[in-house]
DNA sequence: CGCCGAGGATTGTTCAACGAGCAGTCACCT
DNA sequence: AGGTGACTGCTCGTTGAACAATCCTCGGCG
């Protein structure tokens, strides 16, 4: 395996849950697990203890790690929170291009630089996106909508927003595991992501964060409502 | 100790190190912390994953693991995304509030009954802090402070919300730690506190986010310059 | 039918051991 | 003198085994 196991691990066992290896409400093993990833169980513990700090992995007192079950409240807990913070970096990325225009000229310079190469990662996952829709690649979809948001976010150039926001796009993906359609969840979207897009090339971020208000607003609903349908009267959580 | 003596461990250090007990820039042996803890060097472990997670101590791999020296910019960023979050959810609640004045009586009334519970929380956290200033207790005004913008996030009633500001505010304090003047850091916003507690009490939420909104800018500069002076010319981050 | 207790399985925690990586040291060579 | 490179501790990274504590299941009993 890789140099640092409890490290590797962690990733390796983040993408098999967010692959669908692993179905929410799955119990994970200590000794099975352990085998399988040929780590020792201690080490198994260690990478737990960090996935259940991304909310991927719930961990219930002597009973075992299990792969979470978003309730539809968290969920749209964490939309809400996503258009805060989401929104709010678009804004903030406004009022710090703004700034910069008024500093030294070296400084203006690399501020740019950076500012270009941050707006190209923005239209490069809107397109990726609508690249892989044409090829019917939904989940590739399903990734790039994850890349278009965390670029989006990365303008503010503050990197509390972005983590914060990786970790609740990651969250998100165990919501769409369960309501499965992932054709449906992402398609809508893929449009407003490449108008988006064109905002930020044009400087207009201000416009940008109005038109992602809306956006996120549109998509919490849509999602609520799939989760009412896809788990209509079960439980919401639990084991 | 504790019955689960992994998750006792993971507070006990925290407050060890909030209280100042180990400074940043220490590190954190994994025998010596064991032996001064009473648990084994796996649990240790255990507990560091989490701690790391929540950003409070740093981890260098094959060096040990450290208190955290928070950089003026990680800090800037701490508070601009406190902002985002702060103001945000009083916004959020403003409207759910009024969705609640349109529901069927029953579902009304409880709604009703949180509300006052969780303005009241936020009116006795400021006056709290009012309390513990007038003591000239200024480590209890900061906990109390903390308190504070818990409760106004409570607000929102959004669980996301409220777990990622409890983080942030919790990493807050280990910049506290290094600027050191607990009471030039928090004197200046008593009152801005108690001023929101009143707009919260009588239902002026959009008002109340407005007013935070220039309570926070102010902050965060105040901060900055603190930092500013009290580690000149030092390095920002590092062993 | 429901309560209850024994037994098995799994987690929680500890311990000892060994390999590996990082720092400081000190002799050696130029 | 100054730089270089091997040596030496020390600590981390990981493992495997061990034992206690807890929970689940299943079968017996009232």
């Amino acid at each position: 395996m890789g140099k640092l196991a409890a490290g590797a691990l962690v990733d390796a066992v983040r993408t098999t849950i967010l692959d669908g290896g692993l179905l929410p409400g799955t119990r994970l093993d200590e000794t099975r697990l352990g085998a399988q990833f040929e780590v020792s169980r201690n080490t198994l513990r260690e990478a737990f203890r960090v996935l259940a700090h991304e909310h991927l992995v719930e961990h219930l007192p002597n009973r075992g790690v299990f792969v979470r079950r978003l309730s539809v409240r968290e969920a749209r807990d964490v939309y809400e929170t996503r258009r805060l913070l989401e929104c709010g970096a678009l804004r903030e990325a406004a009022v710090r291009r703004a700034t910069h225009r008024g500093e030294p000229a070296g400084e203006r310079h690399t501020a740019e630089d950076r500012w270009r190469t941050m707006a190209l990662a923005v239209t490069e996952a809107a397109e990726l996106g609508r690249n892989a829709s044409a090829c019917g690649d939904w989940d590739g979809v399903g990734t790039a909508n994850g890349q278009f948001h965390l670029a989006l976010a990365a303008l503010a150039e503050n990197d509390v927003i972005l983590r914060t926001l990786r970790s609740l796009v990651t969250e998100m993906r165990l919501f769409f595991l369960v309501v499965a359609a992932a054709r449906e969840v992402h398609e809508p979207y893929l449009d407003d992501n490449l108008r988006i897009a064109c905002l930020v090339e044009s400087g207009e971020l201000v416009r940008a964060a109005v038109v992602m208000e809306e956006y996120l607003l549109r998509a919490e609903r849509h999602l609520v409502g799939l989760y009412a349908g896809h788990v209509s009267g079960g439980r919401t959580h639990g084991l």
